[in-house]
DNA sequence: CCAACCTTGACACGACCGTGGTAAGGTCGG
DNA sequence: CCGACCTTACCACGGTCGTGTCAAGGTTGG
């Protein structure tokens, strides 16, 4: 067996078995298959779901935000497009207000904290 | 005056004005206001409001997407840290199948066009 | 002053995200 | 062989995105 089926890895990792389904749908984090199906997750990909996981909650970031810088870094002519565009924007940057995207990127969060408030 | 109202700005964009305001509060375009408060939409922000409607509909990206990227130029730890996590991935790249999180982040769209054939 | 336009705020709605669950069936190891 | 585990495929649910619309009230320009 040489490694983890997915419920001992959900076990070690902090994220459900569901959840590890769904981040290899994302294809962020792709375990290895046994001949019969199984997910076998080895060293490697315990340590990468640990920071993915880390990442997430350090930064406020969501998995489709990871997701999407993946394929800009895979597609540099759409990373370049983009860039492109946000580069004219920052011709003027005194105009722009910093909190302005930061607060539309973060509002989800801000209700949850103050509805815990 | 000298600019377009909002209503005027629609209309030679393309977007609605219901559109230009969650744009601005989304902080990809923000106009210069009246002294009443109404918004006036000089030749920079209406380029850029055409260029950002070609950007969405060329690559198929969405509106929260470009503003992510906004937040990662803004954030270099942040964008360090992303890049650095996917970078452990690109280790073995032959191992990763290209179109997984290309289906992943277009399956909304391949519904779409699913439907409409 | 006034008609035409603008502002913010709210409700609505379908589609998608993140997540849990359950059902029907296949695989593992002893 | 068999119990414990895994697989995929669905349904559900609250929350967010993108978008329209409507109400109540303020601004503009002649």
């Amino acid at each position: 067996m040489q490694g983890l089926t997915i419920n001992e890895a959900a076990g070690t990792t902090g994220w459900s078995a569901r959840m590890l389904r769904y981040i290899e749908q994302s294809g962020l984090v792709s375990p290895e298959r046994t001949a019969g199906g199984y997910r076998i997750y080895g060293a490697a990909e315990l340590q990468r779901l640990r920071t993915l996981k880390e990442l997430l909650e350090s930064f406020d970031v969501a998995l489709s935000d990871v997701a999407f810088t993946a394929r800009l870094a895979a597609d540099p002519r759409l990373q370049a497009a983009i860039e492109q565009w946000l580069s004219a924007t920052a011709e003027r940057p005194e105009d722009v207000d910093p909190g302005d995207w930061l607060r539309f990127e973060q509002r989800k969060h801000e209700r949850l904290l103050l509805d815990a408030a």
